[in-house]
This record gives structure tokens, sequence and C-alpha cells, in this order.
DNA sequence: ATGTCC
């Protein structure tokens, strides 16, 4: 990455200057504290490689949680020109739809500090997590199409939440375009009873605590206040997702190869967004977004049947509400206006969430079980 | 991120 050069624009910008094939600037937006961390890091280099893909406008972004990811940058933002750009799953990540989901609740710190084993305990042994883990729920291949093309709203109607849910979350949880017909019979099978499951890596379900108010008003507008309980959901769309991309990632490499796209990386395979696979990409990627948005609505719903339970509430006294949902794996095509001209544009966004892995709760229930709290 | 190799 000899030939990266960070040239600092202010306090939170850094700019890669073009070189080679770059079409377009890259900016890192990161304090310099976070960029001495990427001193031996190859994200920058990815950076300046999304910034050599056809079709991209302005620049190629990377948010402060710029780390190393398949093809993309996890943290990079780029758009594409609809007319002769591309869209790339190594720019929407794995896990489609990824993202997380904020949920208030009327209850403070004091209501809930001595039982914390007890509520941790309940929640683990309610929601299934881990590499493979499967729901309660198995699927239709029809029911299953449902899911796939109305999202939250499919999770809504049937039982799981409130419309309020649908209204906290981004595209009111279903995005258009999604063609079940064009994502493979091996997707479909994963998916299947799949839906309601936290999974693994970085996934979390945890209750947490508002330390501190920043801005009273910000913090007004989402009803949050100081010790009260809240929880935050962080997963995507399972093995669904993830054999969706690696099926289309399979596809585009073969098309990238026929047409003898030169790429500075092979992670970076993609296809015009008006191609057959680039809208094909589309609406199979709609439908794991979907999924992912049933998904959180899920275990939002079960979330706090497991807390009125453990904590002998009413749905009334728990108050569960929906403060956001935002996804962090996808993209979109969307309408700008740039240097005053209006433009229709595929965006990539591929981001993440603090570490704070699944696997914490995995550890926590181990030591549940070492001071005798569980069994089994 | 992922039945971390159909």
């Amino acid at each position: 990455m000899s030939e990266i050069r960070l040239k600092r624009i202010d306090d939170y910008r850094w700019e890669i200057t073009p070189f080679g094939g770059m079409r377009v600037p890259g900016i890192i937006y990161s304090s310099e504290r976070l960029m001495k961390g990427l001193e031996k890091d190859e994200s920058p280099k990815q950076v300046a490689n999304v910034a050599h893909l056809p079709g991209i406008v302005r620049y190629s972004l990377a948010m402060p949680d710029i780390h190393w990811g398949y093809g993309f940058p996890i943290g990079g933002v780029a758009a594409f020109d609809l007319q002769n750009g591309i869209i790339s799953p190594g720019g929407v990540g794995y896990d489609i739809n990824c993202g997380c989901r904020l949920v208030a609740t009327k209850l403070k710190y004091d209501d809930i500090k001595d039982r914390l084993e007890k509520l941790v305990t309940a929640l683990f042994r309610d929601i299934p997590t881990g590499v493979g883990s499967t729901g309660v729920l198995k699927l239709s291949p029809k029911e299953e199409r449902r899911v796939l093309v109305e999202g939250a709203q499919w999770a809504v109607k049937n039982g799981y939440g409130t419309a309020e849910d649908l209204e906290a979350t981004e595209d009111g949880g279903r995005i258009e375009g999604a063609d079940p017909d064009r994502i493979s019979a091996r997707a479909m099978e994963r998916g299947r009873d799949q839906v309601g499951t936290l999974g693994s890596g970085n996934h979390f379900l945890e209750i947490e605590i508002v330390r501190d108010i920043y801005d009273d008003k910000v913090a007004a507008a989402f009803g949050l206040e100081k010790d009260q309980v809240a929880i935050m959901i962080h997963c995507g769309s399972r093995g669904l997702g993830h054999q969706i991309c690696d099926d289309y990632l399979v596809r585009m490499m073969k098309q990238v190869n026929k047409l003898g796209i030169q790429l500075p990386d092979r992670q970076l395979a993609c296809a015009y967004v008006q191609s057959e696979e680039g809208q094909d990409y589309l609406a199979a990627m709609a439908c794991a977004a979907n999924y992912a948005w049933a998904n959180r609505q899920m275990l939002m719903h079960w979330t706090g049947e497991t807390l009125q339970r453990a904590l002998q509430v009413s749905p009334r006294d728990l108050g569960m509400r929906l403060v956001y949902d935002v996804c962090h794996n996808i993209a979109k095509i969307e309408d700008f206006t740039i240097e005053g001209a209006k433009m229709r544009l595929c965006v990539h966004r591929k981001g993440a969430t603090r570490a704070f892995p699944a696997n914490h709760i995995s550890r926590k229930v181990a030591r549940l079980k070492a001071v005798g709290c569980i069994k089994g």
C-alpha cells in the first residue's frame, strides 16, 4: 500500500488522491486516533480499489468503522451511475441487510438491576442463538415467499409487533422489487427455519441502560432518558442472505471473466446495474433484506414476551417501543441532486456495529452455569 | 457474516 497517499482534509476527513486506475478520490471519515489504527491495515487500499469500478460517482467513501472486508472495506459507501455503473455483492456484504434495532422500555435500571442474571438466562433460553441455529417456525415455501416479499410487514401481519414498529423501521421494513424466483432453491431451503434467530459472529441481543444524555432535544425526540432500560438487537439475514451473496458472486465472476472486465481485486466481482445479472441481484438482495427485517421484528416481539414473563409485568408497564431499526448492509436505488443535476444512483453501504459478539452471551451463560444460576 | 468444505 505504498502508493496510498492520505492527505488530511480537516479534523475528520482524509483523502486518497487518485492514482493508477482510480476514477475518483477516496475519502475516509475518521479521527486522528482511529486513523493510526489503519496504518498497517489493507482497508484504505480497498477504498482505492472501489474507486476503480465503472460508473462510480464523486468519491469512494469510508465511514469511521472502516476495516478490512470482502472486496469493499466494511464502512464503505459508494454510489454508481444507473446508466454505466455497477452493482457489487461485495459492496453490500455477505450478511445482506444486517442491521441494528434500538428498543426503548418504560423500565428503569433500578427495576431490573437485581434480576439481570435471570433476564439474561431467560433471553438466552427463548432467543435461538449461534451458528446454524434454527427457530420455532418452519415456513412453507409459500409462506417463505411472503416473508421475502413483505419483510417486517409480514411479521406484523402475523402477530409479531405493531404498525408503530413499522413506522420506526427504515423503509417500513420492506424494500420494493423483491422476487423470490431469482434466488436459489438452496437459499430458500436455508431460510426456511432460520427466521427469528439471532445468529453468531458480532450479532447480539443485549439489555442496555441509558448512561448519559449528550443532547437533551435529541433524547426527548427519541423518548430516551437517563437510567432507562433499552434493548439493542443486531442481526441480519442468516444463511439465506449468505447463500444469495455466494450465488451471485459466482454468477457475476463468470460474467466478469466473459466480458474481460478488469478489476483491481477479484472480490469486487460486479455487474452493470442495467444488466440481467445486476437486476437479478437487486431483486434477490431485496428478498434477503426483507427476510432480515422480518427477523429483527420477530426477535423484538419475543424479547418483549420474555421480559414480561421474567419480570411479571404487563405489556403496558413494560412499554416496549421501537426507537429505530436501521440497516447497514444494503444497496439502494436513490435519487440525488449532484452539482445541480438530478441523478438516480445505485448506492452501496456496507457497515458494521461495534464488536460485542453474540458469543459474549455464550460466555455469560457459561459463567452463569459455573456459579449455578442455570443448569445444563 | 456463514450448516466457517457439496
